[in-house]
DNA sequence: TGACACGTTATGTATATACATATTAACGTT
DNA sequence: AACGTTAATATGTATATACATAACGTGTCA
């Protein structure tokens, strides 16, 4: 029997369940099989590829757990129909940021301030109840320019080991990444543009465009830090990759 | 034998693998697991559970398919180093995103021109020979306000459809997703200043800071379309959100 | 005609088993 | 002591089997 010819691509070496997914996956990607269409039994599957049938469940049952197909009890699996656009976008270690572009990364603590929350920072917190909390504001420099301004709130009840650290050497997320652990994080970007204040601070002209990259991140339900990153427009670019081929994201902290 | 009583949360009912692959996804996030620490091997889990091994072995490996865990043979499987921030940004369909808000959605083709790629065409879509390719501007209109100008290139050759299509009534972008499948998307976010064309596209101020989000798409290695999306910056917040329990991001299109 | 029981189907989950493979540790020879 | 061989170990993958569960269709009986 010679169902194999029908591959749609050069099907690599490998196990058979990772060929199968990887089969199944380019089928889909490539267009053949459209959304709504309903992939082979796992019976037919199986004889396709000469296999149990746990071996294509469990190739199924992973692109299940990709969102790329959808499986219903008795009625078979389906492709997908996709809903939104999404991408996952890299936030590496703003050191590591500077240094990939070749530059000399430097760390300046403008201020450090272990206060009472005030409300505004209660809202960006995301909490009702004040706390003690840590305000940072530091500048990143790469070389000579300013790379990056940070607006940051730590958390000082989830976070209380941060009372004692200066940041004057490691740039607080740094840090952060390093000792806390997170579960869930929002980012939100935004462009506008520089007011006086962080004009001077990112040595810029006033009014020229921003980009601005508010992060919030939770220990379960226990805030940990909420910091606003201020890059010059013409600096910084966000990349956001997304290939569906073991796209999924790596965590990350801080 | 109670092992069972060091659980760090309260374990949801379900099946046992997934109530496993959840334990230990909750213990990594929660802090109690470090990166580096060494997860029970498949034989102390399965007697902690009670369970034969191929059950733990499903858990483990979706988590190290995940990302969060990575495995060696003989070694054992440790908790994973997080190397770089990641998010999964959602990037819905522009006429939904506007209604989103309560808007009423509005389509301006301001033009529509097929042509012969020029050296800038074939820069944005990353190719190296030249061909048939549609431009298109056009603006989405929230209410009255302009929400947002979009500078799009399709590449002829892979979507040969897209000749017909007026794009009066409906996107680009949503007919692209509906009729082109993708494999791959590339997006960039920027922010500048818009200048004086840029500042009568999106009915604001010369000067005025926008985002632009790039986004460049392909099926295999061939070319799809390349977008610029620009808003103005105080309309729009693209919100990226990641929590690790099922993140991995759906596939979508244009 | 309608309600309901029942069988069929396809997936969901778990098991015991088997063998492959990578890696480390132990051992023995030179 | 240095080196290579071998055994032990833990994961990687596949199999056959079993039973659970959801959904659909059908047939029976009122």
């Amino acid at each position: 029997m010679d169902q194999m010819e029908n591959q749609v691509t050069d099907t690599p070496k490998g196990q058979l369940s990772a060929r199968i997914h990887h089969d199944i996956e380019q089928r889909i990607l490539l267009g053949e099989w459209a959304p709504g269409f309903r992939i082979p039994l796992e019976r037919e599957l199986m004889e396709t590829y000469g296999c149990a049938r746990m071996t294509v469940n469990k190739a199924l049952s992973a692109l299940a757990a990709s969102g790329l197909i959808e499986r219903r009890r008795k009625a078979g699996s389906f492709v997908s129909q996709p809903l939104s656009q999404s991408a996952v976008i890299e936030i590496p270690d703003v050191r590591a940021e500077v240094e990939a572009i070749g530059q000399v990364y430097r760390l300046e603590v403008v201020s450090r301030q272990q206060r009472r929350s005030t409300r505004d920072d209660m809202e960006r917190l995301n909490v009702q109840s004040p706390r003690q909390v840590l305000a940072i504001h530091c500048r990143h420099f790469a070389g000579r320019r300013v790379h990056a301004f940070e607006d940051r709130l730590i958390d000082l009840v989830s976070v209380p080991e941060a009372v004692d650290i200066s940041f004057a050497d490691e740039p607080p997320g740094t840090w952060l990444r390093g000792h806390v652990p997170w579960s869930e994080a929002e980012n939100r970007i935004s462009a506008f543009n520089a007011d006086s204040m962080l004009a001077t601070r990112l040595d810029v002209k006033e009014g020229s465009a921003c980009l601005q990259v508010e992060r919030s991140t939770w220990r379960g339900k226990r805030p940990i830090t909420a910091v606003r990153m201020f890059y010059p427009g013409e600096t910084y670019r966000l990349v956001a990759h997304f290939s569906p081929k073991g796209a999924m994201p790596r965590r990350d902290s801080a």
